[in-house]
DNA sequence: ACAAAAGTGTTGACCTTACACCCATGA
DNA sequence: TCATGGGTGTAAGGTCAACACTTTTGT
């Protein structure tokens, strides 16, 4: 394959992206499994074209991960201590493997290039879960919908990135409506209470609840949802766009 | 002078920084007029150095600018827009008087780096504005601390970055408390109120302000301070470290 | 005594929380 | 008819804003 074009990038300059998903209520989080070095798990991230905004940078690389466009995207944080990559033992692994990966596409002068010193931006993403069809990089041994609490040991410091995205969906979520792009477009009154249950990991009461959300009035009643449980058929709701 | 160093730095990253500071019932912001173009006003920024975090660099340049350390600084947001430098008419200004502000220092490369593309990195600081001792760096014709509310036309879209500092300011305000670095060690309870309504630029009932301050169990009592005026000598406070 | 502002106390409105109650549905 | 969960209503409690009242100081 052809040499890597370390020409079109910002260098030193990289962007993780924190993609949140919803099912069965757990809060997840599309994180890879590398092809380097053992058991190493690491966010979906890239680089900055010399020609994009750090926002079209982000939304390429969901892109190319979700097949999405158009999704909810949000910086929250820069991390940008002077040995998050350099002083990280993965960082040697990833000098060794490069060249053995793709002589070619990973030179000596690529491999440098990509195990510098990197300032990283942190987005994150909500996704419907449903519609995404993860796609893998040329890194990826796989992609995989990892439930929040259930995340494993990550490399560099990509563990403490998903923990900065978390306290600021957290945050976010009651200032804006952001939280239906983790929903289908319909959804009952029970999966937002779930939905909030995830995130924010505690429970709510039902009844005031559901009496909070109506006031918000950014939710129209559908038809009832008849689930064949011997209960009363629940709503279904749309998030007004307006 | 010597040839700036470019290779001591990340190139196409930068950091700009929103010092606020507080006087006579206002919130003032430090700002500078540049050696370059006409009536050209921009923040205290620079670059970051290959061998520093990005805080190490903020605080480093709050320092320059300052001579202050220990400083609460908190990133805000990054700016990435393609166009933020290379699509601002300053920029030719930049590539023009930059050469003959000093031609040995800004040669032709130097003058390409600086006025090439870059993503910037907004931090916003709190000072206590007496402490201050503006120091101007190698671009700047004059510091002045000017009131948030008459802030310039300025260069780039470090306008838009100084409503970001506001905003983020506004926001962490009540959830830490960061406030009381904009005061003296001591203050009396009429200050920290037209602090917080410089800040949010609206008025609070005194009474009420007082109990929901004292309640957060923050402050501690000294003694009276005798103003002379013709009324009750108020309280002097502090800031509880713990 | 009076004006000015500090500081305390009181009241009523509003919002949140807990929980009782009724309703639809299938077994 | 009963169990189950959906949905509504209500009362108690807490928080917050408005404002009255007392206190201290200098004229």
């Amino acid at each position: 394959m052809k040499k890597f074009e370390i020409e079109d990038y910002i260098s030193q300059l990289s962007m993780d992206s924190v993609i949140f998903g919803y099912e069965q209520k757990e809060l997840k989080v599309l994180i890879s499994k590398f092809k380097f070095g053992q058991d190493s798990w690491v966010l979906p991230g890239g680089y900055i074209k010399k020609t994009e905004s750090i926002d079209q940078a982000a939304a390429r690389v969901l892109k190319e991960r979700t097949n999405l466009e158009n999704i909810y995207l949000e910086q929250f944080r820069v991390f940008g201590d002077e040995n998050r990559i350099v002083g990280s033992p993965f960082n040697e692994v990833m000098k060794k493997e490069l060249p053995l990966f793709d002589a070619e596409r990973f030179d000596e002068e690529v491999t440098a290039w990509i195990t510098s010193r990197f300032v990283c931006i942190g987005f994150y993403a909500l996704v419907d879960i449903n519609k995404v069809h993860p796609q893998k990089g040329e890194f990826d041994e796989f992609l995989e919908w990892r439930s929040f609490k259930d995340i494993p040991q990550m490399v560099y410091d990509h563990n403490e990135i998903l923990h900065f995205a978390l306290e600021a969906l957290r945050q976010h979520l009651d200032e804006k409506l952001i939280g239906f792009n983790l929903l289908p477009e319909t959804f009952t009154m029970r999966e937002v209470q779930e939905l909030y249950e995830a995130i924010y990991d505690k429970a709510f009461t039902p009844s005031n609840f559901q009496k909070k959300m109506l006031d918000l009035n950014v939710l129209e009643r559908l038809e009832k949802k008849f689930t064949g449980a011997q209960n009363k058929a629940p709503y279904l709701y749309r998030f007004k766009k307006n």
